[in-house]
DNA sequence: TACCGATATGCATAAATAAACATATCGCTA
DNA sequence: TAGCGATATGTTTATTTATGCATATCGGTA
C-alpha cells in the first residue's frame, strides 16, 4: 500500500469506448450513436437530443445516416413539418438495436469497472 | 434467426479502447501506450517498437513523456549513444504498470467479446 | 577523432474530425 | 397564406491530432 504510484492513483479516471465497424472499418454503431438513439427515443426529437448532448444537428444527422446506410433499412422514423416542426422516433428495428446495445453495456460495464479497481489496487501494493 | 438485421451481422467488427486520464482529462495511460511499453520491453528500443507498430518516433516520444510527467518518476530507462546508438528499457515501475494493465485486459477482454457475441445473437433472433 | 545509430526536441505541414454557417423543405396553425 | 420549428443537406471554417522535417546530443567502435 505504499508504492511510488500511491499518491497519484486517486486522480486517475477510467474511460472506455465500444464501437462496431463494417469490414471497411467505417464506424457504424457505438457508444455515441447508442446514447443518441436512446435520447431520440426518449425525446421524440433529433434536435432536442442534440441540444441535450451538446452535439451539432449536422453532425448527428450524418452519423445516424451511416448506420442506416449500413443496414439498408431505416432505424428512425422522421416526420417533417407540422405544428411542432417535426419529430423523430425509432422504428422497431431501431428499438431492437438499442435494446441489444443496452444489454451489451449492462453486461460489460461492471466488469470493466471491477477490472479497473483491481488495476488500481494492484499498483497500490 | 431471420430478422432484417441478419444478413449484415456477419460483417460487423467489434472495437474498443480503454484508457485513463488525469483529473484534467489528459490521457495518461491506455491501450496504445500499453502496447508500446510492452514492445519496448521486448525490443529494448523505442525506435524498433515504433517501427513495428507503425508509429512515428516523434509522436511516441511525446506520448510516453506524458505518462512520466503524470506519475512524476521514470517508467523508462533510456540510454543514448554507444555502439548500438542507444536503447530503452522499462524501470521496475514501468514493468509493474504494464503487468497491471496486462491483468486488466486479461480480465475484461473475454467478457467484452462474449458480450459482443450475445449482442449479435440477440439481433439475429 | 570521425562515424553510426538511437535518443531528444523544436517547428512546420498535412490529414482527419468537428463546428459553424447557410439555405431549403415540410406541414400544421393562426 | 404567412410563420414557426424541426428535419435535410451543401459548404466553409476551426480544431485537433498526426506526420514530416530538421537538427542536436550521446558514447561506443573503427
Amino acid at each position: 500500500m505504499e508504492t511510488k504510484f500511491s499518491d497519484k492513483l486517486s486522480d486517475i479516471r477510467l474511460h472506455y469506448k465500444i464501437w462496431m465497424s463494417d469490414a471497411n472499418e467505417t464506424g457504424i454503431m457505438g457508444d455515441g450513436k447508442w446514447q443518441m438513439l436512446k435520447l431520440i427515443e426518449e425525446k421524440g426529437s433529433m434536435k432536442a437530443a442534440c441540444d441535450e448532448l451538446g452535439y451539432t444537428y449536422r453532425r448527428t444527422w450524418g452519423n445516424l445516416k451511416k448506420i442506416e446506410k449500413f443496414f439498408g433499412f431505416p432505424l428512425l422514423e422522421k416526420q417533417r413539418g407540422g405544428s411542432d416542426g417535426g419529430h423523430t422516433a425509432l422504428t422497431e428495428e431501431g428499438k431492437r438495436l438499442v435494446r441489444a446495445f443496452d444489454a451489451f453495456h449492462k453486461a460489460v460495464d461492471s466488469q470493466i469497472q471491477e477490472g479497473f479497481e483491481k488495476f488500481i489496487n494492484e499498483l497500490k501494493k
